[in-house]
DNA sequence: GCTAAGTGGACGGACAGTATCCGTTTCATC
DNA sequence: GATGAAACGGATACTGTCCGTCCACTTAGC
């Protein structure tokens, strides 16, 4: 076990460097040889591509398989999922914060809340892993505390101007906008295969509902489920294991 | 293997009759010894009390540990953990489709269609098996299957009555129903140990959101989730399974 | 008492995911 | 084009979880 402590060690460092990296790869810790620089890339991407898919449930296994390199190969590169996971979604959460930062900005605070809640939710039906990293893990993943931890102000800033113009009724608070993130993901999970669009029906009820003075009746965009499509959409969410 | 089949034969065509029952217990193949007896009612009514508050992942050993029996005792008496859960959540089902016919004799359609959901949403809140079962479950439970099909035709006598009476909006359809179901019970599950009332705050939003004419804003009781309580709650569902 | 019915829980098998080890291949350098 | 360090791949061991069985022992009821 502690034999191999020494290899440990390089690739631990590498792994930190190119956790840093968004783009740029050489520089600082020895470089990678190219074919390994090749195949790391190739695992990031396969990673990515899973992740977006099929969810964070996707074994390095898979991943490596995928990549079309061998298990070990991930391993040595990637000591820990959670590492690859994190350095993964670095970039994707930064724009979760953007969406939040252009919703404030905006000079109709309404519609920034509406765009926000919008935005979202569509990086969390096109990335299933981002979604679970929203909503859900709760173990190690420092990072995704922390971005909670900066979204909170943000988001009463939001809310707050929504409700000075008037817009947003006054009796809701920051702390109600990611339960509506989290009630509406599950849509997007659970209707995926079958109308991966329903979300946006329940968003804009759930809107409507939000508004101080919900006078005109947005229209439902997408209709509803077909009526045979109801039953999958229903048992398409595995909760408890069996 | 084959040799236990004499076995089985007896103790399938007892589970049967068991699941035929809802309280009576002799009568038919022949009866229990007393003891026997007394274990079998210990682990139905364990079964249900786990299930309940811990969802249908409970293995048969939790269950049989919690009746204070051995495993062995409990897969004499349950060959399959199905059949148990199916004999088991007869009447909890049965109470759905009951609420569903009151709600439809409602004379005010609305308050019909609200009470339907808050009761159906009560319901699963108080047993997370149910829950589970409701929106879940793809596999074998043929009851449930039937038991779609049967709330089907009766939910869309209930959206039709409230629309012409003017206090449904016209675009909901039937098959909406489900879906806000689905919603409002994720956060019943994520919020379960926290702020078990929360869901009640979403489904009054969610009702306004469905309203025509959503002039009055209806209390939001209970109040927001504690800020200190979000991450807790957003966290709490375990999706994937890592 | 006697015996068939019932009991408990150690145990073996299945499965899934993680991580390692090491014989082989490839790269980069001389 | 020879050489050794770096990288590779995937069989394999390990871990953990759950299911269901088996059988030596206990007990109800005649």
């Amino acid at each position: 076990m502690d034999i191999v402590n020494p290899l440990c060690y390089r690739v631990t460092a590498i792994t930190v460097s190119g956790q840093s990296s968004q783009g740029q790869d050489q520089e600082a810790e020895r470089p990678l040889r190219a074919d390994a620089e090749r195949n790391r890339q190739r695992i990031l991407d396969a990673a990515r591509e899973l992740f977006a898919e099929r969810g964070l449930g996707v074994t390095l296994n898979d991943i490596a398989h995928h990549a079309g390199v061998g298990v070990g190969t991930v391993y040595r590169r990637f000591p820990d999922k959670k590492q690859l996971i994190d350095s993964l979604f670095e970039q994707r959460l930064e724009d979760l914060v953007g969406l939040m930062n252009a919703a404030i900005a905006d000079p109709d605070p309404w519609q920034g809340l509406s765009r926000f809640l919008e935005g979202a939710l569509e990086l969390q039906a096109a990335d299933r892993g981002l979604r679970e990293l929203i909503t859900g893990m709760p173990d190690g993943l420092e990072r995704i505390s922390k971005l909670r931890g900066r979204l909170l102000p943000l988001g009463t800033e939001l809310v707050r101007r929504a409700q000075a113009t008037g817009q947003l009724r006054a009796d809701i608070e920051p702390q109600d906008v990611p339960v509506i993130q989290l009630m509406l993901a599950t849509i997007i999970d659970a209707a995926r295969d079958v109308q991966p669009e329903l979300w946006r029906r329940f968003l804009a009820i759930t809107l409507r509902g939000l508004a101080a003075r919900p006078d005109e009746q947005p229209v439902l965009e997408p209709g509803p489920l077909a009526p045979e499509d109801v039953d999958r959409v229903m048992s398409a969410l595995k909760l408890g294991r069996r």
